[in-house]
DNA sequence: CTGTTAGCGCCTTCAC
DNA sequence: GTGAAGGCGCTAACAG
């Protein structure tokens, strides 16, 4: 039982000073014995301490220690939105990756703003982070300049930041769409719009829509030899524009009057009527599932066969085939990048990309 | 090892003392300057300064600034469950709340781990955090006990923890749980199950169930007198264990036979031959769907009304009808609150129970 | 083995 | 108006 604070207000912690003077020693045993220097300590004085420590309710002040040795075993995680399931998931394998290390993160949260990114990543400069990990929104190079490269120590998640030699870490893009667009080819689909929120700053859009229109293109060389019905396969691009409402409108139209079309022509020729559809990540995929209901009812993935990236809790319950990312691992090793890099290890600038898994579901049956 | 301070490796950050040679003039007024005292400073001096800094790009450390004032700015966020929405959605407000009011919040997932809790607990008070918020997972008041009362300020989310007089924010349970047996008694199911997790240390969990029962004895009390068919109305309470499969399973058949049943007594009497199932968070909802549905198909909804307390964002996709927490306000109040502890205001431990919204949508409808 | 002595970067009297 | 000195809680040489 420590001293009973009456007196309500600041019952000020005890502070080394107080566990030497209690302990009858001086402050460097009481800090060898927090730093486990245990070895260079006789078993009664160690005693004493433990004892003094107890009967106080010490606890070493981390601001305080981390003044002196430089480091201060925090480390900045900036997140470009908590919203998307896939930021959480990540987040899991971080949080465990440090705690594993002794690490602990400063979590951020930019919730879609770069102004609030940009603030957030110099408050943590300010709070002497040792690294960061950073799922960029739309930072520049030039935002990050303290950070990377001279600055403190980075790496990135799921996204590159042009101009930025950095670890990254994240899915594998590439791969995974071509996995989802063989897929849907492989399920006899002709017709497949690829749904992606505006390219802006974000790497991993651009790589997936490369990685879709390649597939289509591999595809439509493969079937002039070979398979006749394959050379009619035929991929389109659309940009979603989540933000802006209008624009979203827009797109969702051009969408509608594909599957319309589609529809109509196969009335005709007796096949499945549906187009494919791959959103290029949950949070596209929500969106689309949303409006083709509204448009079509419950029954809409008759008109419609959705594959998403990502794989939200929502995904299973309305039956949709997703390639689920590995993103607690990519959580994980993220963090052991950055220790390696914060205890000093020069690499040179690592890619590092884990393979996405096919979760086949009801929507891409045939 | 010390790193040999090459062309990169550790730029070393200008400290006050740096800047104040810089300017020519000593570190107090630097310190002077950074605090906002620009009364008493000579304009000629002021500009000096502020060139030095640009030069130097300094930036004051907080954790030095915290050591020295005994206040760093830092307050706790202890969270039980990241994955729930709600969680996330609070986390939110938050985020804007601390930023407001130039706070920062070191975020901490307990992952549903009563020892991560108690860990984290302790390491928030060894980053000397201000204050906490906390969303207890299952924390006894001797955990706390560094915490609120005579220790650090500390507000709950959504829960109270027994024995521990502090505030708390969250939903009217009481009346949330009301809104939604009221309006499935008013949409004339007859038989309606409140499903809920292990009551456990959760307050708000049992609170809800018990505003159900309450609810539904009103009715009856009330249909006693007046309408004949109301007497019928018989309500269930079914906990549904999520972290034990063995459990959860049992449970769900108890539900599932409750279901064939009606079925087949409406099928007789030729009436809706739907039961209610009131799930007392989105956790609980999710899993009952998705069981729903791999046992009775896509039209589950056929056989089943659900409603939800927690509006997930698969609810509008689902049509479910839910009752939406004002989570971005429960956040944000939180922070306010514990600003003002922090700021020394000394009441007693307040209450703010906010207001939920039923959201109606086709799961509900007759 | 143990204690003494300097600071880490900053703020805060207290003189000038 | 401005600066010098001391100290926040802790660690890291140096002695003893």
């Amino acid at each position: 039982m420590s001293a009973t604070p009456t007196s309500q207000g600041a019952p000020r912690r005890a502070t080394i000073t107080d566990v030497a003077r209690e302990a009858g020693t001086g402050k460097t045993s009481i800090s060898r014995y927090l730093n486990g220097e245990m070895s260079v300590l006789s078993p009664e004085l160690r005693a004493r301490i433990e004892a003094a420590i107890e009967r106080l309710d010490y606890q070493p002040n981390q601001m305080a220690r981390g003044l002196k040795r430089g480091r201060n075993r925090l480390i900045g995680m900036l997140l470009a939105d908590l919203t998307n399931p896939y930021t959480v998931e990540v987040l899991q394998g971080v949080e465990a990756a440090c705690h594993a290390l002794g690490l602990m993160p400063l979590i951020c949260h930019a919730a879609n703003e770069v102004e609030m990114e940009r603030r957030y990543l110099q408050l943590l400069t300010t709070y002497r982070v040792e690294g960061v990990i950073v799922n960029a929104l739309g930072v520049r190079e030039e935002t990050l300049r303290p950070v990377g490269g001279g600055g403190i120590p980075a790496v990135l998640v799921d996204r590159s930041v042009e101009g930025l030699a950095a670890d990254i870490v994240g899915l594998d893009n590439r791969a995974a769409a071509e996995l989802g667009t063989r897929h849907l080819l492989d399920r006899g689909f002709r017709e497949i719009w690829f749904v992606v929120q505006p390219f802006e700053q974000v790497s991993s859009r651009r790589l997936r829509e490369a990685a879709f229109r390649d597939a289509m293109r591999a595809h439509a060389d493969a079937g002039a030899h070979a398979d006749a019905d394959a050379s009619a396969a035929q991929g389109h691009t659309l940009v979603l524009n989540l933000a802006d409402a209008a624009q979203t409108e827009h797109s969702l139209a051009e969408l509608d009057r594909a599957i319309d079309t589609a529809h109509q022509r196969a009335g005709r020729i007796g096949v499945d009527a549906r187009i494919a559809v791959f959103a290029a990540n949950a949070p596209v995929a929500l969106r689309l599932a949303l409006h083709l209901k509204a448009r079509y009812g419950d029954a809409w993935q008759t008109r419609v066969a959705l594959l998403s990236i990502d794989d939200p809790e929502w995904a299973e319950l309305t039956g949709i085939t997703t390639i689920r990312q590995p993103t607690y691992d990519i959580g994980y090793r993220a963090v052991e990048f950055l220790h390696e890099r914060i205890e000093g290890v020069q690499t040179t600038a690592r890619d590092c990309l884990l393979p996405g898994e096919l979760i086949v579901r009801a929507s891409t049956a045939r």
